[in-house]
DNA sequence: ACCCAGGGGCAAG
DNA sequence: CTTGCCCATGGG
């Protein structure tokens, strides 16, 4: 018995390799995850997925098969890379990410690799997430959890100087201090305000949770990747003055320019103007 | 050995 | 309001 999902426009190896999300794991033609506290299947056959039973609505919500990928990409800058990268990433999407969980790992992506993050993630995930029925990987691990954990012992996963930073954001994430589920009727502008108050978190980690867990498809995280990128297009600018850029010349969707920008150049390896 | 990584915070200009 | 420097750690 499976379920099946209508998945049109959506390449689902693509998505979750595309440096959002850093706990699936492939395995033969599925890939194994868990999304909050549900353990999930998937396997793309075509324009149908094949997952779960029972899943299926939290599935089509998770990838974002709601969205008008197609006006979307329609809308895409009409540059030379920016075309290029559009036409590399067919099929991904921006997915909806449960808050804590997006927020606290971007927390502990500052200047690591996309492959440390994700060590990262499953380590604590193993050491301090709840077990999920029918998943290998554990969920992540709740904020009122990490505000218990030592320092030390957070440290040993791998964090070095992020690591009192996670341990205080949980701390005030759990006491109240800050309700993510309650920002989310906030402006972007003030939404990002409030989460630039969690330790750790500044410009740059607010724009991905506020992409990545808000639906704010017009934030953009300028990253030394998407830095290189803009920069390739602009010329020499600050990170707020690339940012102020990406969001005048890409638009409403600036978030899903950026992010198939970060993709293609990650993959392709070049920059604008080579 | 050496350089870089999906940055943030703080002090100094 | 900007810039410079340090903060740990692992991978290429």
């Amino acid at each position: 018995m499976t379920g099946l999902v209508p998945a049109p426009d959506f390449d689902l190896g693509l998505t979750l390799g595309s440096g959002q999300v850093f706990h699936w794991t492939q395995v033969g033609r599925e890939w194994h995850g868990v999304i909050g506290a549900t353990a999930v299947r998937v396997e793309q056959r075509g324009d149908e997925l094949r997952v779960t039973p029972g899943t299926e609505a939290l599935v089509a919500r998770y990838f974002a098969l709601d969205h008008p990928l197609a006006a979307i990409r329609a809308g895409f800058p009409a540059d030379a890379y920016s075309q290029a990268a559009l036409a590399s990433c067919g099929g991904l999407r921006i997915m909806r990410q449960p808050r804590w969980e997006c927020v606290a790992t971007f927390l502990t992506s500052a200047m690591k690799q996309v492959a440390h993050i994700r060590a990262i993630s499953l380590e604590l995930r193993r050491k301090f997430g709840e077990p999920v029925a029918g998943s290998r990987v554990r969920a992540y691990p709740a904020a009122e959890r990490l505000a218990e954990v030592s320092e030390r012992r957070l440290r040993a996963c791998g964090l070095g100087f992020r690591a009192p930073h996670l341990r205080a954001a949980a701390g005030m994430v759990a006491s109240g201090e800050i309700d993510l589920e309650a920002l989310a009727g906030l402006g972007t502008a003030e939404l990002r305000t409030e989460l630039c108050r969690l330790p750790g978190v500044g410009r740059k980690i607010a724009n991905c949770a506020l992409l990545f867990a808000y639906e704010r498809l017009e934030a953009v995280p300028v990253d030394v990747w998407i830095a290189r990128v803009l920069r390739g297009m602009r010329g020499e600018a600050s990170l707020a003055e690339l940012e102020a850029y990406s969001a005048e010349r890409f638009g409403p969707y600036a978030g899903y320019v950026q992010q198939y920008l970060f993709h293609h150049a990650r993959v392709s390896k070049s920059l604008p103007g080579e």
